[in-house]
DNA sequence: TCATTTGGTTGATAAAATCAACTATATCAA
DNA sequence: TTGATATAGTTGATTTTATCAACCAAATGA
């Protein structure tokens, strides 16, 4: 045997566990989301001027599968849709007032597990697992 | 802001990677499994008398979808079940001789996509990155 | 200007996951 | 020993996610 199995086994399982408990939290605060909602939320946080394509190219999923999302955020009243001037085709996703505040909360919800995952765990190793995870999707990419 | 987003977001993409990636190397196979069938096989593999439940147990998934998947195994021919003796409610899971041979062509998928994924990273890394994955599923378990 | 590419939407469908109910066997405590 | 409770596994129904293909309108570029 070699390292094969485990590294994909203890992914599987880290997300597995990640997933549960991120799932959870979020029930707890009764946000109502699914962890791609939240995904798309962090991405528009972070993205001045973000576009669904912005969220199709920063995730890795089928771009019809991100137009639901959006489509469900703002059904959430949670963002909000404009035509972008530059380009005609786009439109740009900011967050809603009642967006923000959930994101907020959602940050919080996230903290804890945060806190929870990485307990035992120093910032160095936890800055380690990061890297070696980024290298690792780097290497995939193509 | 933290680590929080970053932490989850680079897991989310690892495996987001992964999964593309090894579905790749598994359809350029031809083996015509999902990676639930897989998780499946390398439970089995690595359990002397595996039982369902065992895979449930191992995965966290629903014992519903794991039923489901052994079903799905048992008439691809992968993996046959046997009453256990021990405990009559029980099937023990082992492979099929094709089973072996397929698993034996999946283990080679992976070590390309494993190689492919640990270019530029020191074993000690590796080692490392899966000690924090570890850690962490166990901080979330309870 | 015409062909090609790109951002986004939608319909249809497939794949994965979850819930609830149920059978049969096991286990445990009175 | 028996009766209550728990466990392993199966199945039906449903929901959630993900994927594919076709399409429109605007952008790009030879």
């Amino acid at each position: 045997m070699n390292t094969v199995k485990p590294i994909a086994n203890t992914l599987f399982t880290l997300m597995q566990s990640y997933r549960v408990t991120i799932r959870k939290a979020i029930n707890a605060n009764e946000l109502g989301l699914n962890a791609m909602h939240v995904r798309c939320l962090h991405i528009i946080a972070g993205n001045k001027g973000c576009t669904a394509n912005d969220i199709v190219n920063q995730t890795q999923r089928d771009k019809a599968q991100i137009a639901r999302l959006v489509k469900e955020l703002i059904g959430l009243n949670l963002i909000d849709k404009r035509a972008s001037e530059e380009d005609k085709r786009s439109y740009i996703l900011s967050f809603t007032v009642q967006g923000n505040e959930l994101f907020n909360k959602l940050l919080n919800a996230e903290q804890q597990v945060n806190e929870l995952m990485c307990q035992n765990l120093t910032p160095q190793q936890i800055q380690a697992f990061s890297n070696v995870a980024s290298i690792m999707s780097q290497n995939m990419q193509v």
